[in-house]
DNA sequence: GTGGCTGCAAAGCTTTTGCATGTTC
DNA sequence: GAACATGCAAAAGCTTTGCAGCCAC
């Protein structure tokens, strides 16, 4: 995603609040620029780790609270994991994912699929995620 | 998948046990067997519980083991979900999974997509899996 | 008989919950 | 000022680990 794109999320956050009556708080506020602005799909520890300088005085479970209620809204996904540790993605636009079997990271991908996928039968299907496995170049080149 | 097939697979599974050089124990063969004839993808709680009256000595700890040393060889797979409860399944046959957002039932879906998902530029993919989200005609009807 | 496996129990992590205090509107 | 959020701490839930005894080979 671009930067652009990235601040006019971010600026736009209050009015989301508004509309979706929350109340726009610092700790609201941080948590969803964090996640805006980075494609690392964090986990609940990573987001609170990576706030705890600015705001010192946030606590883990409020950052749990928050991930649920933005989760919620529609604010953010939750990515689709083997694992269970939860993961995070303020990405709304159409995308999937490639998780490393190496290293674990996941990454973005951006595939067409439009049409491609039959609907299944009687289900009806609001919306699917793909996830790609296998190796990134640098673990290939390692050798894992 | 059919009778014969799950059938097939069970008495087959002795010899996979001795080509992976694991012991063939009753445990290992009750796990097998009844993840083999289900396609429900349950949990290491479910699978306790589906096999504590066959095996009355059956500790959870050790169908933790078992799930994860069938899964690191191959014997099954770990099903993505956006839940933090591992779920496993037996059918190694390419197939997807369809989760309904209204009770959290996972089936499978047979949708052929050879040829059609595009391979991501310098990621060495080895499988992909694809997770439909939506409604099941139960909780369509229910008004879920 | 030996090495690997199981059962049990304890510990480790992740996530949820309850409540008093603090903050937004 | 009322309603809602946060922070803290405790509890709950899932999974891993360590080890003594047991079992498959």
């Amino acid at each position: 995603m671009n930067q652009t794109e990235i601040e006019r999320r971010i600026s736009k956050f209050p009015e989301t609040c508004r509309d979706a009556g929350l109340k726009l708080t610092h700790q609201r506020m941080a948590v969803y620029s964090m996640l805006a602005a980075t494609d690392s799909h964090p986990t609940p520890e990573d987001v609170y780790t990576a706030l705890r300088t600015e705001l010192p005085s946030l606590s883990l479970g409020t950052v749990y609270k928050i991930l649920d209620q933005f989760h919620k809204h529609g604010f953010l996904r939750r990515v689709s994991t083997e694992g269970h540790v939860a993961r995070y993605d303020a990405n709304m636009e159409s995308h999937h994912h490639q998780i490393c079997t190496g290293c674990g990271v996941i990454q973005d991908v951006r595939v067409n699929l439009d049409g491609v996928v039959p609907v299944a039968s009687d289900f009806q299907v609001t919306h699917f995620d793909v996830i790609f496995h296998g190796l990134c170049p640098e673990c290939r080149q390692r050798g894992a």
